[in-house]
DNA sequence: GTCTATATAATGATAGAC
DNA sequence: GTCTATCATTATATAGAC
């Protein structure tokens, strides 16, 4: 529930956030190292001080995503903290830059991405497996879900410019896990995406 | 249901092969005019000769596949050979490289590939609204579901990773196709998905 | 920790020969 | 149409001062 790290006001957290931030937009090979200290306020050669190379950064960026969902999931998930205002708001505030690092991760092909592609898949069959014992091609499903969900995450931009609202505004969010209650078929949906739009529904129509 | 133009085989449609497989396996800016010389086997040189810029290589590219696909619509859809052996055939074949090249540049972001990404969310809306005349959020809909259509197509390498098989192949795509059916609720699939699959099964099964 | 200056390499683009 | 040679720019990475 606090931030992932006490460090994470430092020079280095500045660095490795503005990092992210370009290499989400323009992916790792557009970015430069000089972009990335004029972002965060300091000199190129304090990047290559903190960092060593572009690639070692780009590896503490892919790092610092996957220390953050294994935290969330294990916050939210085990500890049941998955409808907790506090819970779900701070999620909100730091989630989207780290999903949008993600996203073009998986495009741009980074090691770290593509193992976590990988994990849901598994966890995502499992799933399935447990609830449909039937011949049905469990991995396709799951695979094709995974792909899916993620997809809407790669395609944001895409998807923000045809909402007219930021995915990653509540609105925007409520809209999209909405419209996905409504074309996945009911079986197939965690039981997390559910709450999610459930409890982000109820939010946002307490606010008016 | 010839190819797209007769100057196909020229050195130029070579370099524009060369170029859109390296865009769609590394982006734009990690694709250098040398690395496409040598893929297209001719000297840097006439690569600059033939398109002037990089920039306009991209374009070029974009332009082609932009016609590539309208080409098929009409070809496919207009004209009924949706079920034609010899439209599908030349399909699968043509298809998996500009269907690469598409998912990378929606990613990469490339004005074409977000205006078709635009018209398809449009074309799903007045489907969608045609069948259901509810209060529905039928843009929020039509947009997750194109994206999670494309989804599969920009995470392909994902996807084909997690089956053990290439989604550009036959049972790849079946297999996928297959697992949409049965996510997606039926009443927001379009007819073409739905005859690709029940076409693409017949074939496959009639092959063993 | 932070900066400036610089060495080294790679790239896009041009010019001109064949 | 096709190639080789070259220029100018830009990027990463290093070295050393403060």
């Amino acid at each position: 529930m606090r931030p992932i790290s006490e460090e994470d006001l430092t020079t280095r957290a500045r660095i490795r956030d503005a990092a992210m931030a370009l290499f989400a937009e323009q992916g790792v090979k557009a970015t430069t190292i000089r972009g990335i200290a004029e972002a965060a306020k300091v000199s190129p050669g304090l990047v290559q001080h903190h960092f060593g190379t572009k690639e070692a950064l780009r590896q503490a960026c892919d790092e610092y995503v996957l220390s953050y969902l294994r935290e969330q999931v294990t916050v939210g998930v085990t500890d049941h903290n998955l409808d907790k205002p506090e819970f779900i708001e701070n999620v909100h505030r730091t989630a989207p830059p780290l999903m949008k690092y993600l996203g073009r991760a998986l495009v741009d092909g980074s090691p770290a991405a593509a193992a976590m592609f990988d994990e849901l898949v598994s966890v995502t069959e499992e799933h399935l497996a447990d609830d449909d014992r039937s011949e049905a091609d469990h991995r396709a499903r799951a695979t094709v879900l995974t792909a899916m969900k993620l997809g809407i995450t790669v395609l944001h931009e895409h998807v923000s410019r045809a909402l007219g609202t930021d995915l990653y505004a509540p609105q925007g969010a409520l809209r999209v896990g909405k419209a996905q209650l409504d074309l996945i078929r009911p079986e197939f949906l965690g039981r997390e995406l559910f709450d999610q739009a459930r409890t982000g529904l109820e939010k946002v129509e307490g606010q008016r």
